[in-house]
DNA sequence: GGGCTAAACGGACCCTGGTCCGTTTTCATT
DNA sequence: AATGAAAACGGACCAGGGTCCGTTTAGCCC
């Protein structure tokens, strides 16, 4: 038996090893620390590096680029926000009816993405929030939308209701002069025709 | 009299030097060409400046910056996509019924979107496509909706059927197996929750 | 503990976008 | 045609992201 023949069970990432994880934390802490107190568009890699002790190379070898690390850093907020949708208290969380959930849904989500926007785009199409085939949010939406009744191709009516939301979308618009009050009256209209809703 | 005292009509760009427009000119060519010919990803700006003849800096004095010098490459196709839809034949172009021409417009951008996406991308947020309050597609859309009776904040409400068709957003879904021809009938189902259209 | 291999490290190095400034060109005026 | 000032030029230079590879280290098996 030459081959150590090591079970051949899961095939993913074969655990990281302890340095390896250690620098890992300690890089995601400094970039946040960072982040906060220079602003995401004085960060440099090798700051961070720096930062945290560890070589150049060491940052890219954990987390691929700059967007990924920035992609990191902020899945730390969304996590935060997606456990209050899933978790914590209506009209957001569970336990308010679904057209009032997504009311506050789409406030809500706007307002995050609008404080996050320097590090939405910092993380480019790598952050949490576009990864997948279905993101947190295109499900809880496609959720909502199925419990309003509302009734064809789910996914595609949840991103359209979605896309919106996003920052390129939003702040073209401010840029345009729409305050931002404006701007959520008017996805809760869309709302409205899309569910078809009172 | 000691001030010359130029007649202070338009303060606008008070009419570009001879050789800045031949330079202007001759690296919009170069980036065109370059770009047809290597994608989008492998033109650098010494590559542009180069192939132009001039020097680097004048490429960033004349297009201000990578993003600056690909939405100029944009707005060739973009204006010629544009004429069509003022005055090219029905129903993309005026004659056909509100209705129509929205639904060929949601069609026609989604294909041009896709097919120029790397350069889309490119270009950023200072595209022809992000400039200004009011874009041109957000003007027809907007345009579209008044004629079809629609009522309701139409600035935000022609935004919102625009979303969808952004890359960004188009990426994604594409990236998540979604066919095209599903995007496009998902388009057509919003424009009629939208609109209220039968 | 000793030894071996795969993984991790780190920092020199490269590339490209963007800036700067001394020199050259245009063009309006005389 | 000469002249002078504003504008344009170009390429050396800088910064920051990303790669490479020779060296070190964790973890496993004896």
């Amino acid at each position: 038996m030459p081959e150590p023949l090591l079970l051949p069970m899961a095939d993913q990432p074969p655990v990281e090893r302890a340095d390896a994880a250690r620098n890992r934390e300690a890089l995601l802490c400094a970039a946040r620390r960072l982040v906060e107190e220079r602003g995401v568009g004085c960060v440099t890699m090798e700051a961070v590096a720096a930062a945290a002790g560890v070589g150049k190379g060491t940052v890219f070898r954990r987390f691929e680029s700059r967007e990924g690390l920035m992609a990191a850093v902020l899945d730390f907020s969304e996590t935060a926000w997606q456990a209050s949708v899933i978790s914590g208290p209506p009209p957001l969380g569970p336990g308010a009816d679904p057209w009032d959930r997504l009311i506050a849904f789409g406030r809500s989500r706007l307002e995050t993405t609008l404080v996050h926007a320097d590090l939405i785009r910092a993380a480019g199409a790598t952050g949490s929030r576009a990864v997948g085939a279905y993101s947190f949010t295109a499900m809880h939406v496609q959720h909502l939308l199925g419990e309003l009744g509302v009734d064809g191709d789910l996914p595609v009516l949840a991103t359209a209701l979605l896309a919106p939301l996003e920052i390129p979308i939003l702040e073209r618009q401010q840029a345009g002069g729409f305050p931002v009050e404006r701007l959520l009256t008017g996805w809760e209209d869309l709302a409205r025709r899309v569910t078809g809703h009172a």
